[in-house]
DNA sequence: CCAGGCATGTGCATTATTTCACAATATATC
DNA sequence: GATATATTGTGAAATAATGCACATGCCTGG
């Protein structure tokens, strides 16, 4: 099939999310794996990993499976996360260090090769990974003579919207952003939102309900 | 309306993302807001912003807009975050920590109780907030005694499911799973899982995309 | 007190996503 | 080699979410 029009977004998302449980199943041994079992695993429907995969190709074998390498490799590639990718960083406050230290994001493949902060008190700071905190100011120059792809901002919300600026300065063409402000952005640059604090807000909102369907019971 | 019938996920992601330009539109004094106005502060569709709210109630007055601090109130009210709700984290390392000390979390009524690690090294080290890191195995005790409503695993994945085992004892009704890893859980509790990563993949993803479409031309 | 203007609330069409159900096709068994 | 069994790939139905377009109703100004 490979159809290369209109993948639905949720489709890509969950592709990220069937990778998990391949690298695990890997790491077991485990040669061969059916829709069914992977759905199980990932908390979806047989159907939906099946439709998924279709998109991109037929990676199965009838009667049998996929093959858990193979299509791991395939989802890599589909991705793109079978290259290296070069990040920075911009906001070394907490959410800024901890990401900078976090093992799930540099083991993928993922190149941490900057880090910035607006806070002329935290430049010049070593961090264990053998990075040093520069200028925000430096950004536009470091990023393009680094060959930055895409910039994470952990700044304070108000200081999103200038940190990407400063990004878009150096043409970045993606970035990913923790913060709790929406960024105005330039046609050519995808920003990804990821408002940790929505989460939390939506798992209170079920709590809730669940707790007031049970009051009128 | 204000049909409590089958509200889409969705709505209830963006009433929370509504509330954050509300909160600067009140310190910036600004009494009324429109749901165009509104929507594009959120990136969204002003139908659905009028379509959204109506799900709950008329918020709204014709020909004149949203009271923007009447219109916040509700959303936490329907959203649950007009009371205070009592967390826990479980995994204190780089992820967990940066949370505990994470503001955008704290500031708006929700309550750290507790942290606790599964590595006795963790155990007795002392947050700036005040909280003590106490050994995972206290957890059914301590969240029963103190009422926690809602864990925060940030473990490794490998010991997710163990973190929420325990979780699970002292019946915990939700949890924020930031592991890589899906949690088994009773039919009683919620969970609701935040892979960084995937968010990450996902904007990897449409960048290449992109970029093999520039190609092609 | 009435008319004009404006922004909400909402029925309906459209679009997107999920799920079902089954044909297709591989392997294993006898 | 035929048959039973398993599991994929996929059209079509069902379900969910979005966005249009306009009737509705409030406010302002004359």
């Amino acid at each position: 099939m490979t159809k290369e029009f209109k993948i639905p977004n949720p489709t890509i998302e969950r592709l990220a999310i069937y990778s998990r449980p391949l690298e695990t199943l890997i790491n077991a041994g485990v040669p061969i794996v059916s829709s069914e079992k992977l759905a199980d695993l990932c908390g979806v429907n047989p159907a939906q990993v099946r439709k998924d995969l279709a998109y991109f190709g037929e990676f199965g074998v009838r009667g049998v499976g996929y093959e858990v390498q193979e299509l791991l490799r395939e989802i890599k590639r589909i991705l793109g996360t079978d290259r290296e990718w070069l990040l920075c960083i911009v906001g070394m406050g907490n959410l800024g260090m901890s990401l900078a230290a976090n093992d799930n994001f540099w083991k993928r493949g993922y190149l941490l090769a900057a880090v910035f902060d607006l806070d002329p008190a935290k430049v010049g700071k070593r961090l264990s990974c053998g990075l040093t905190i520069q200028s925000a100011r430096r950004i536009p120059q470091e990023v393009r003579d680094l060959g930055i792809d895409l910039g994470i901002i952990t700044t304070p919300s108000r200081e999103a919207q200038r940190a990407a600026e400063l990004l878009f300065k150096a043409d970045i063409k993606g970035i990913l952003n923790f913060s709790e402000a929406q960024v105005r952005k330039p046609e050519c640059c995808i920003v990804e939102n990821v408002d940790l604090s929505v989460k939390l807000e939506n798992l209170v909102y079920h709590l809730e309900t669940l707790y007031k369907e049970k009051m009128k019971k």
